[in-house]
DNA sequence: ACGACACATAAGCCCTGTTAATGGGTACCG
DNA sequence: CGGTACCCATTAACAGGGCTTATGTGTCGT
């Protein structure tokens, strides 16, 4: 289905110009000189091969022609118009964010209302994923990740460091007697003994790391994943503690430890460098920065 | 109703690469580089305010807010190309002439069936009128005109001389026992005395032309007229004769005398300068032409 | 008769969109 | 597992076309 079409900057003149029944006004409405139009109508007669315009004393009427191009234009045109006004409006009326399943829901989820009721022509879209989202890809506006803020093409805010800390359930914690110093730590299941942050976390305690190696390994993908174990005293598990304050104070999750590792990482707010300027990505933007602002990291 | 559009030659890209899916196909249909497309899509994606296909490896898809923009667009583009092409169709395809009755109605209509039968696919439409046609504030496409064949900005062809001779009912005539010379007239009523063309013709009769004063005006506006009247009884009328053949040859007119009276102007066919490249005006003209070439004046 | 108004026309400039060349990335194939 | 082919992105330089300004022509209204 290949189009045969013809000059659309002529069509686009002639359809202001049946419509208003001037050359003068519809070069008004298209911001341009009467001369232009009387240039594109002229141009597009010679296409179609016959006159559209009767040019008449004061006014102008359109020719047979004429009268069967119009109405077609206008409604293609409307169409056209209304579609991308439609396509302008969702694109900026929905915002996709991308994120770990962790901060969408120890974070992001309690918090969004406020962002809702701040912009509530804005439609929120999360998507929890646990893969890094390639802007060129996917269907995302911003995403939020761990990392050191360093992407090319990206532009990054800093949000909260990836600090972690062992937390367990109350009731593992009973089990020894309580955790009282770092080492008792070995004498517990680990969640997910091949956590990176173990070794780093392992070695500021002052404690060996090899004898993790021989722990079963489960791999959870998900910080909060880990933190539904642990708190299902399956274990001990490296989280960051300012995403569990809730679960702490309601006694389901236990920090034990005031020890806390930092491998240098930090979640950071991402977006297009190229589309910073959009509204609705400078409106998140400008939220959740306040909002890390006013509570300190949650 | 002033429509906000988006930069039509980008909605064009956008169109045909949502169409087939290709940067590179679309390109290809539209006679233009991939380069081209990329910047077209680029450009639109910048005012619409968000992304429209998701790069991926070996093919591009359509974002969500792609997906609402491309049917419309494909849509409008229909509607435009059918009734561009339909409109080019009926300026192709069908004919409009404006002539003087006489030529119509004498010449015209009994020959038009050889043009059609030439070209079946022109529909022609005869607009008979006594006023000069104005190509430019009438939608006519082709005139025929007596005159003497400069009118500015239009393209004429001699067609026929407007010679003219005085006709009569032969029962007309036999009420003074037959006109065999000139003065024979002056007894006999005449249908317009008024019409400019009596003194010429008296002036090579070598006759006066004041008793025609006195006689009742009886204007009739096209010869035509005349002619029926004529025919009637009425009087003796200035008439083509090459118009008139078959009435002469059935008896229901005469034409006494061989003196043929010529005011230097003639029939031509005229059309706008501009349009002489129209293949339904070259059509018309060619065909005029051979009947008048074959047929010598009719 | 004159001014106001509307479209047509001509010349020239500037900007937009194009081209051409190149690079990056992925998938396919042997 | 490397080579090749395909597809899209990007850049710089170019060319063409559409726009503007200025002016002309015709008609209507006063």
């Amino acid at each position: 289905m290949s189009f045969q079409l013809p000059p659309l900057a002529a069509i686009r003149a002639f359809e202001a110009t049946a419509r208003l029944g001037s050359f003068t006004k519809a070069a008004a409405e298209l911001g341009m000189t009467q001369a232009a139009v009387s240039y594109q109508i002229k141009l597009l007669e010679e296409r179609v091969g016959a006159p559209l315009f009767l040019r008449q004393p004061r006014q102008i009427v359109l020719t047979e022609v004429g009268q069967r191009l119009a109405p077609a234009m206008s409604e293609a045109f409307s169409l056209i118009s209304d579609a991308y006004a439609s396509a302008r409006g969702e694109a900026q009326g929905t915002l996709t964010v991308s994120t770990v399943p962790t901060f969408a829901g120890q974070w992001l989820a309690g918090r969004l209302g406020s962002f809702q009721f701040a912009h509530p022509a804005l439609a929120v879209k999360v998507e929890s994923t646990g893969r890094l989202v390639d802007f060129d890809r996917e269907d995302v506006d911003v995403a939020i990740r761990a990392g050191n803020g360093t992407w090319p093409g990206l532009t990054t805010h800093f949000l909260l460091p990836t600090v972690f800390t062992p937390m367990l359930s109350p009731a593992l914690a009973e089990t020894i007697g309580g955790v009282k110093e770092p080492a008792d730590l070995m004498r517990l299941p680990i969640v997910d003994p091949g956590d990176p942050w173990w070794p780093l976390w392992l070695r500021m305690a002052g404690l060996p790391t090899d004898w993790l190696k021989d722990r079963p390994r489960s791999q959870l993908g998900s910080q909060i994943f880990e933190a539904q174990a642990a708190m299902a005293g399956r274990g001990v598990a490296l989280l960051t503690p300012g995403f569990y304050r809730e679960e702490i104070a309601a006694g389901r999750l236990l920090q034990p430890l005031d020890l806390i590792g930092d491998d240098g990482q930090a979640y950071y707010l991402a977006y297009a460098e190229a589309r910073r300027n959009a509204p609705k990505i400078k409106a998140f933007r400008d939220w959740i920065l306040g909002e890390l602002k006013v509570a300190g990291g949650g």
